[in-house]
DNA sequence: GATGAATGAGCATTCATTCAT
DNA sequence: TATGAATGAATGCTCATTCAT
């Protein structure tokens, strides 16, 4: 049965993410996701203690998806802004890759009380190694000596905040805007 | 007859406000805010055709006053770098002021559906001025040959995403701050 | 202030009419009422005391309306198939030259609750002429010796089932329409 | 899983001739319908898609119950007046056996707005047989050559009448009435 | 007399969740 | 495991009626 199980829970929260793009989250009933799981409601609460658990656990997976890509070809050891300009590039490629699920990050990001609190964590929590990049850059004086968040938002919601616009508009980030993206992030950035 | 009570029309747009920043906006219920206001469900639709007629007119209520702010002490004759940080100070300024409008309008801002098409307008939109700005930027070539979407990234984005950020932490910008934002949006925009 | 008064009396009349035709009468609502005939809700509630009084009141006026032409022309001394086939001719017209008040006469007739008891009377309730050529046929034998009501129903009832019929098509009974009815009519009820 | 509850369905049917006999059908409000039937208004919404095709759902039931009876030892090759007669006899036999679900009729029949188009049919509508009884009878010569509706308003509408005044007294026709109503249809209706 | 403002109670419908099988 | 049946509480909205001017 293991199988079967694994199976529905992909459909869940595969409709979960459609169910968000296609009629915005404030109509994001369980009724609608289980139909368009094609699993009955009951169903779904053996799986999730409750809609916010399930929303939780789906954010959870997007997020893994998305991080799993952020380390891609990173190498520690490698120049600073090589390293800088490699993170920003893979977050890119990934919300260009899983667009939806992108779109479904940045609901989940900007409406916290969507999921417990504990299973979220906010937007600049990408992990230790960007959190490391952070530090040897301030540390070598790579970058301005300003608080991370303000980092975030001139490198990751930067991408997110134009590839959300993208999104709304039924495209995706070009390889131009991308390029675009990173030269203007890394200029706010970089320490003269 | 009765005169129309103007102070009830203020006091539901508080509690609009006021109920999104508390509960979320998937939690504005009809009931809700005319609850928090003190006046009946069935004035609520006195003043309002229906819900989105009344979340469409707080929003543009609060655009108009950040953008009341947006052009003080704007010289359009000005030297352009000058220009440039000066609106975005204002933006800053006015965001700072009206803090929890400021969260509430970036919560419209990403969900369009909340309001009636007409009423919205993306968060680009920024009026005339700005778009003016930018084409002269352009034209100069002071600022990067970039589409426009790239540049309110790092802009009115950008110092909206920290704002919100220290909005959900309880605070919100300080001076330093906004002059760091500033700094790094123009160097993410500037042509070099 | 007579002149004003009476005409806004008559607009609501007409709009009572007039709602009911066009949405049903379980559309039937004051404010839709005082919207068509031009006056606030307010000052409905002036000329009746609640709904149920003004709908009685449109109720009882129409009713006079038609009544008013029962009785033309009829001749309580002429011999009795000529007044009886006088009186349903009278009834075809009258319900032919004001077909949507006699439509809200129907539909007042088959829901006696939306008046109040005491205004509203039985379709029966034709009037004393009526009753006096009744008891006339029937003590003359010119008429079948049954209860009155099953007279109603093959004579005025008999007509206006024809009318509806007709009204829900947009039409008006004909002439030869009313003809046939009201031979049917004799032949249903005459004695052999 | 739990079973269909099939009580439950005509709880709520029930129901609904019940607070239309007794409230009149412009109170006629889901929640009433629910509590009289003992269920929540919840699961109401699981057997229906909505109000209207509740009340069309009961209509066609009713119809359908009373159409059962009305070709009761009919015979299509006896006389004619004898067929006509056994189909009014039959009509009168359905509206006495099942008094209230008649009332109930009557109302969707005249309320055509109270159900979805499709499902309602005209009080003419008694189905073929009676339509070709009416032909039969035309083509011979056996009844007058006047329109069906016409017919229509001497046979069932009459009978219907009749039905609804007593219904209104709390009575239901006597055997006599029944007998009378006949005689007189048929007297209204034959060629001399 | 006239009316815009105001409301509690009610409307049809949907919600997230649990039950019984 | 799986699900149709069931529901109390909530949803957005409208109702007939009254108030204050």
């Amino acid at each position: 049965m293991r199988t079967k199980d694994e199976s529905k829970i992909e459909a869940l929260h595969q409709a979960v993410i459609d169910v968000i793009n296609h009629d915005g989250y404030q109509n994001l009933s369980v009724a609608k996701i289980a139909k368009k799981a094609g699993v009955s409601v009951a169903t779904l609460y053996i799986y999730y203690s409750d809609k916010k658990d399930m929303l939780g656990k789906v954010y959870l997976k997007i997020k893994d998806l998305i991080d799993a890509k952020l380390f891609n070809e990173f190498d520690p050891q490698g120049p600073f802004e090589q390293q800088f300009k490699r993170l920003l590039r893979n977050y890119a490629d990934a919300i260009c890759t899983y667009p939806e699920k992108a779109a479904v990050m940045r609901v989940f990001n900007s409406n916290p009380n969507l999921v417990a609190e504990d299973v979220y964590s906010q937007s600049m929590d990408l992990g230790k190694p960007v959190a490391d990049l952070y530090r040897h850059g301030l540390e070598e004086k790579l970058i301005r000596q300003y608080e991370p968040e303000i980092f975030i938002s001139f490198t990751f919601n930067a991408i997110d905040s134009l590839a959300q616009i993208r999104f709304m508009q039924g495209k995706t980030l070009t390889k131009d805007e991308v390029d675009q993206l990173i030269e203007m992030a890394w200029a706010a950035c970089k320490q003269n």
